[in-house]
Order: C-alpha cells, then structure tokens, then sequence
DNA sequence: TACAAGCGCCTTTTT
DNA sequence: GGCGCTTGTA
C-alpha cells in the first residue's frame, strides 16, 4: 500500500459508506480502484460475487480483472462483477427475465436493427419519413428512455406531439412482440426490475451487493444511476469515481451534474481529489489545464505534476487535409525506421470522416496502422446477414432479423410476398415467422411465391431442430451450409467473394473462441450468450496489442494513453463542431472537456494541427484555428508553418497562401461536371499508361482499386474503350459486375 | 424478380 | 462522399 500517494490511500482504505473519488486524468485511477477491491477481498474478506464494479468499455473491464489476478488470484477474480453497465443489465435480465417481462433468449438491436422497425412502422402507421425521419424518431424516444420515461409519461409539454407520443408507444409494442430490447432498455429494464418494491427478484437484487463501485461516473445518466442507487442502497457502499472535465456523453444521456451532485444526494459521502498526475510531462499538463480552465462550470481541483517539462507541444498549421495527413504519416514512418513501437502512437480527430486522408497517407508510407471504430466487423453485410439466421433461430419472434435475411441469399422471395407476409403478422398480431406459416396454411400466395416460401419455413424449421443439437459455432456452420450462403459466394469465385467467405470463417472462430471462454470459467455456452456479447463490443474492445498506429476519434481515446499524440483538425467547425447549438453554452464546455481528454492522452509529446482548407462531407471549406490553440499557454508550445489565429472566412490569411490553389476537383458543388466527362478523367480507351492525369484523375486499367457508389471499393478487371466506357470489376460485397466508367472513381 | 442506374438526402461523438 | 430509396429494363 506504500506505493500509493496519500489520497489514492484514502479512497483504497475508506471501505464504509459512499465514497467520491475525483479522479484527474493520469492520476492512477485504475491502480487505485484496483488496489481498493483487491483491498475488499483481501483484508475484509468480502465475496468476490458481492462486489460490481462497471467500468466503460469491455476493455477496461478486461483490463482491471487482469490486474486483479494478479492481486488477488484467478479463482477470486472470476467470482467478481466486472462490467460495462449494457453488459451487467443484460446479464442481470437474463437471470430474471421474467419479472422483467421479457423471455431469457431476449436479443439485442442495434442501431440499424431499431432503425428498420421504425421504418416498418412509418410505414404501417402511413405516416411520411419527411416529417418524422426514422432517426429523429428514434433520437426522441431514447431520450426520454435516457430519463426513464415510459411511453405514457412523455406528453406535449416535453415537446412530444401526439404522433411522436404513437409512435413510441408502437415501437415498445414492436419490440416487445419481438423479444426484443434495445440498448436503453437494457438499463431502463433493469433499473425499473431492482427499484420494484414488490417484486422477489428485485428483493434479490437489491441484496445482493455489499460494494459497487462505479467508473467514468461523469458519464452516467439518469437510469444508470438511480440503477447503482437501488443495487446499493442495502449497505450504501457506493464509490463513485470520475472526473467532471471528462465528460464527454452529454448527447447520449450523460448527465454531467450527476457527479458534481453526488455530495448533495450522499451528505455523508467520503470526498477524495487525486490530482497529482504520473502520466504526462509538465509541458502537456500545462496545456491542458489551458484548454479546461476556460470552462464555465468545473468542480475546483487542480491537477499537477511533478515531472520535468518534457518537450514542449507543437502545433503546426498546415494547407489543407492531404498536407496535415502527410505530415503526421511521415513523421510516424521517421520514427518507425528509428525503431520506436508505434503502440505507442495515437492519431486522433473530431470525426470519422477525417480518417481516409491519414489512412491513404500511412498507407503510402506503409505504415501499419488500425482504425478504432468506424464499419465494425459485425457490422459487416454478410457477417450481420449470418447473425440474423442465428438470432432468429434463437429468438423466432425477432421480426427485424426474419425480415433481413427471408431473401438472402436470394431464393425468389420478392417484395410482394414479404408484403403478405407481414400484412397478414399485422392483423393476427402474430410475429412475422408465424405469419408465414399462416400465410402457407391459408395458401392465399400463387403457387411459385407458395413453394418458395414453405421453401424457406422448411429451412429454418431444419435449422431449428439443429439448434437443440449442435453447439452454436457448429450451428453457424450448418447455416452457411443449409442456406447455401457459402455455396453462392464459392460460385461467385472472385478475389471478393474469397474474402466474405473469410469473413464468414473468422465468424465461426469467433463462435469457436467463445465457447472457449465460457468453457474456461465453467459457463454454459449458449447462442443468446454469444450474441449478447457480440450486441455489446465496443469500438476500442477491438483495439489490437500489435505494433501499428492507433487512428481513432476523441471519444474513443478516453481512458486510453500513448506516448505520442497527434491531434489533428483543431479547426472552428471542426473542433469545436459546427453542429452546436448557440443556445446552449453546456454543448462548448463538452466540446473543450473533449478537448481536455485528447491533450491529456499523450504521456511525452503532443503534436496538434489545423489547417487552412478542409474538405469534409465533400464541401470544401476555409477554416480558422479552433480557439482552443488560442488556450495553450504560449510558453509550452512551439509553432510550425506559422500561424492563422482567425483568418476571415472565404479569404485566405495573406501570410500563408496556400502554394497552389485547390485543385478544381475539390469544389464538386461549385463546377459540378466539370471533370465528369466520362473517358475525360477516369479512362483513356486507347492508352493504358499508369500516368496519372494533370487534373489528379487516373487512368482505369486492369488492377486498379476503383470505387463505386452502391458497390464500394473494388478491382477492375477489364475494360471495354468507346465513347461510353464499360468496366468490368469485383467488388467485395457484391461480386463481378459490368459498369459504365462514368460511374467509378479511381482509389 | 433482379439488377443497374438515378436521385435526393444526410453528414458527431457510441453502448 | 456515402447511403438508401425509386425507377427503368431485362
């Protein structure tokens, strides 16, 4: 214990009542929450299985029972509750499914998932995706989930007109029909099940944790808290530990004043600051302290170090995305020939969309790198095609999932039937599995559509009756198998169609190392099992330990550190975003605590950038320097390519022209066709020579990597000259197809 | 019914 | 610059 400072002592040996850590960033949070349970189990002989402890992301809970183990043994560290709040809900709803009134084999929808019910029941209801987009919808209802508001509590004084009000109450019916949950309710479920005052189970619940603790407390919302409320309100050994400049999930419900109140709710609780930084340089502590103390609201603390200053921060202004992404790529590549672990380097942005210019830099400069977030392997079209097969099989009732997979691979089942299918699911209030056999039963549909589809009900009933028999990786085999899945891409035979079938492999071995798993802490391996975890990844869980560079948004880069950091995009619009609402000075704050995260991630250097001309969302934009830099103390940081502290917009800063004007390509709004010509930029019929055009466009010949609209990023594989070029090319997703050139861009 | 092409829309951050 | 819905054709 000698090893911790005197309030990361305090907070590991304050074991009674409710208890506030503010944690600054670097100051050995982890190790402190980590020494205080392995204190729990340890001197106070408390069960592992009586303590929860939920942490942010899987990985960070995969992190702390690493630690743990060492600590305190393996034996004991499987008993603990270690977990993202999604992951602990579901699990505590599977174990009491029915007071929560679903059924154990409950699935999880995603974004996407609830995006198409909500689809479906514009639909229905006839009301028109103009007025009431999808996404919008769905935006309202989760946030009055977020404020554990049922369908019944949201009237019009909470901006709810009466058809938004129909709307939830339809898609809760939706759901519910389907045994379905979506990630809100994974929480709401299980807060209203532990604060039912008359339910056995919740009684259960409520005893059974002697200490919870919980980190990233500045990012809890509503639910998740009166939700640690109820499941510690037996003992009131509560530890809470955050840091109020961190907050960063404002817009998914966090609710910043959770932390900053906690002392007002807990007038007893045990208050401890750690705010001596072991992370970073003094240089970049300085730097951050900069950019969060401008902050309107800030709970007062002040973190220092006792570190030299280190080297001091660059920021560097450079001409436009390609220049900025040039720069970062090959000082990376500089470093990499020196022999530095480029573990240790992050690159970070505002946004996703920033991420193709700094990869097609690295790549250039073959520079190994991985992206965090973005298109997920789950996410993609034939891995979530084959997850759907599974979660029907799992759960019949899954109306979103028979819908996606009932034509795919296609077996003839057109628009028409489906149509049927779900018209006839409506009137009997049946799911729409049932409704194809009641539609096959009443044999409405003509013969074709009818042999069809008792083709298809024939299929899921064999698979079905597998399922009972077969673990679920040999499950997922038989499906690729039984729908032909792999044999349709087998016969596509492109470079393409290999690759979804590898996809589909490292699918089943994922099964596979499930079943591992819960072999390996004596857990039944079940489908529901499998498909939870997969419902409940994060972005960062996928993050690799191998030596390549770490592309990733801000958000993502919380609770993480690396040695070196860029920061890139510290433009006004960018950083802070230009979607924020004036209105609201909360939104500026959460843009600079998001700033404060990125700066303090790095531990030796931080490196940040901006620049003049950004092309984003296919706009190309005149940007000034976020006011942000305008924050760093001048005495930490040192300036490359001059600076532009607020040129005006749609005029460049006579200092730093750029060298050559934007190519004329960049303004496809402004001159649209202008080098649209088809066989203008993208072929030339007579002359296959790899010189890349004056414009920038390039020639298309055998091999080259093109990319289409609908189809994606693809290999050309012959070319057809004439006044209308035609291209053959593979694509990934969708196999060979023929294409006029027009349609293709180069890369 | 399947597929290619056309068109309009959006466009932060994520469990 | 990308996605999904609609339209036209085989």
């Amino acid at each position: 214990m000698d090893e911790l400072n005197q309030p990361q002592a305090e907070a590991v040996a304050h074991t009674n009542g409710p208890l506030l850590i503010f944690a600054g960033a670097g100051s050995g949070k982890t190790r402190t929450i980590t020494y205080r349970i392995a204190n729990l189990l340890a001197t106070h002989h408390v069960a592992p299985y009586r303590i929860l402890a939920v942490t942010f992301t899987n990985k960070a809970a995969g992190e702390m029972r690493a630690r743990l183990v060492k600590l305190a043994g393996e034996d004991i560290v499987r008993d603990l509750w270690v977990g993202t709040f999604h992951s602990i809900c579901a699990r505590l709803l599977r174990r009491h499914a029915v007071d929560a009134g679903l059924s154990p084999n409950f699935v999880i929808y995603d974004d996407a998932d609830q995006k198409a019910v909500m689809s479906r029941i514009l639909k229905e209801q006839a009301i028109d995706e103009k007025m009431y987009p999808p996404r919008f919808v769905l935006s309202k209802i989760h946030k009055e989930k977020q404020e554990a508001k049922g369908p019944g509590e949201s009237g019009r004084e909470r901006g709810f007109d009466p058809t938004l009000q129909m709307l939830y109450e339809v898609y809760e019916r939706a759901l519910s029909l389907a045994n379905a949950v979506d990630f809100e309710d994974l929480l709401l479920k299980a807060m209203r099940l532990s604060e039912d005052p008359k339910s056995g189970a919740a009684r259960l619940l409520r005893e059974r944790f002697e200490h919870v603790l919980v980190d990233e407390f500045q990012d809890t919302n509503q639910v998740q808290y009166r939700l640690v409320r109820a499941l510690s309100a037996r003992t009131r050994n509560l530890c809470v530990v955050g840091d109020d400049d961190q907050s960063i999930y404002r817009w998914r419900g966090a609710d910043v004043r959770i932390i900053r109140g906690f002392q007002t709710d807990f007038s007893d609780a045990k208050v401890v600051k750690l705010e001596q930084n072991y992370r970073s340089t003094a240089n970049i502590v300085a730097a951050a302290l900069g950019v969060i103390e401008p902050a309107l609201q800030r709970e007062p603390k002040e973190l220092w170090t006792a570190e030299g200053p280190g080297a001091k921060v660059t920021v560097r202004y450079g001409q436009d995305e390609r220049d900025e992404a040039a720069w970062v790529a090959s000082a990376i590549q500089r470093a990499r020939n020196e022999g530095v672990d480029l573990k240790e380097f992050a690159v970070f942005y505002r946004v996703h969309a920033q991420s193709r210019v700094l990869e097609e830099a690295l790549r250039a400069r073959s520079v190994p790198y991985q992206i965090i977030g973005g298109m997920k392997f789950f996410e993609r079209a034939e891995v979530k095609d084959v997850l759907c097969y599974l979660r029907l099989l799992d759960n019949p009732a899954s109306d979103a999932d028979l819908l996606r997979i009932i034509n795919v691979p296609t077996r003839g089942i057109g628009g028409k039937t489906v149509e049927k299918v779900l018209e006839t699911a409506q009137e009997s209030t049946l799911s729409a599995y049932d409704a194809v056999e009641a539609c096959l039963t009443r044999g409405e549909l003509g013969s074709a559509a009818q042999k069809k589809l008792a083709a298809f009900r024939d299929l899921i009933e064999e698979l079905r009756a597998l399922k009972e028999q077969l673990r679920p990786s040999e499950l997922a085999d038989r499906v690729l198998e039984l729908t032909q899945y792999r044999e349709v891409l087998r016969n596509a035979d492109t470079a393409e169609s290999d690759a979804r079938l590898e996809n589909l492999e490292e699918l089943v071995g994922s099964l596979q190392e499930y079943e591992q798993d819960a072999a390996a802490v004596g857990e039944e391996a079940t489908l529901s099992g499998y498909l939870e975890r997969v419902s409940l990844v994060a972005a960062v869980d996928t993050m690799r330990d191998v030596p390549s560079v770490s592309l990733m948004t801000v958000h993502s880069a919380k609770g993480l550190e690396f040695d070196t950091v860029w920061l890139t995009g510290m433009e006004e619009e960018v950083f802070p975003y230009k979607g924020l609402d004036a209105s609201e000075p909360e939104e500026l704050d959460e843009e600079r605590r998001l700033a404060y995260v990125a700066v303090t991630r790095a531990r030796q250097k931080l490196n940040i950038s901006h620049v003049g001309i950004r092309n984003l969302f296919g706009q190309t934009r005149y940007l000034a320097a976020s006011r942000f830099l305008a924050d760093l103390p001048e005495a930490v940081i040192e300036r490359q390519g001059g600076f532009s502290p607020r040129p005006r917009l749609g005029s460049f800063n006579p200092a730093y022209p750029p060298s050559r004007p934007p190519p004329a390509s960049r303004y496809p709004s402004g001159r649209p066709g202008a080098l649209r010509q088809p066989g203008e930029r993208f072929v030339d019929a007579d002359a296959f020579d790899d010189v890349p055009s004056e414009e920038g466009g390039v020639r298309l010949r055998p091999g080259m990597k093109v990319s289409h609209k609908r189809f994606g990023r693809g290999i050309v594989e012959q070319v057809e000259p004439g006044d209308n070029p035609k291209v053959t090319a593979r694509f990934p997703r969708f196999g060979t197809k023929q294409i006029l050139a027009e349609f293709l861009q180069p890369g």
